[in-house]
DNA sequence: ATGACATTCAACTAAAAGGTTAAATATTTC
DNA sequence: GAAATATTTAACCTTTTAGTTGAATGTCAT
């Protein structure tokens, strides 16, 4: 049974880690299966190390976890973390319930 | 060609503000109704003046709107913002809905 | 008009964030 | 074992963040 509760700290970690754009589309990237650090920093226009504090940051964050394979570090995505940060926004739903709607609409329409 | 409908530093400056855990009880604060400046600090261990600092970025997010009334500013909550964050993580939902299934039952014990 | 009240602004500080480059550490390959 | 590859670490810089205190602003009550 795992246990998963929103401490402070998670959710600081979470929504911080969130709340850059470079670790944004990290998080989308992962999002079509795991990727070695180089490759997941050639679309950025930063240097390699810059990336690598980026997972840093994801990992420490809990939404990463880095495997090694031989001289490739392999990343893979570990989103369970981010139903946290879901579960935090869902007691607000009821405040934007009307526009609640259309984005369903619109994630149906052009999600994934 | 990113085609988003969350512009990036939107949901920048609402995941940035929701990083903190005051700005995350000020929102539960706004949640039971509006409040001025001086009540919203007053369960807070900091000067007034951090806190309106912090109202500041959660008004700058989008997230709550601020009116004059006398010499109290009465602030509110503006939630839809929250509804874009909610929009970037529903992408992800599958990723730990398939691990995890426990989503619904983890807010049924601890949310609302 | 004076004083109390509510809030912000300004100036400052310490720490964290986000980036750089160069050197260090593994690991594979020749 | 030397060179090439993949990634991290270290040292550094600049900007932002989160807080402080004290003065300024605007409003209400007397």
């Amino acid at each position: 049974m795992v246990e998963r509760e929103e401490s402070e700290s998670d959710l600081n970690a979470i929504f911080g880690a969130l709340a850059n754009p470079t670790r944004r589309a990290l998080v989308e990237q992962l999002a079509g299966g795991p990727e070695s650090v180089g490759d997941l920093a050639e679309p950025h226009d930063m240097s390699l190390a810059a990336v690598s504090k980026h997972l840093q940051v994801l990992e420490d964050a809990g939404l990463i976890s880095v495997e090694k394979d031989g001289r490739v570090r392999r990343c893979h995505l570990d989103a369970a973390p981010l139903s946290d940060a879901f579960g935090w926004l869902t007691r607000y739903r009821v405040f934007w319930e009307d526009r609640f709607d259309a984005l369903e609409d619109h994630l149906e329409k052009d999600g994934q």
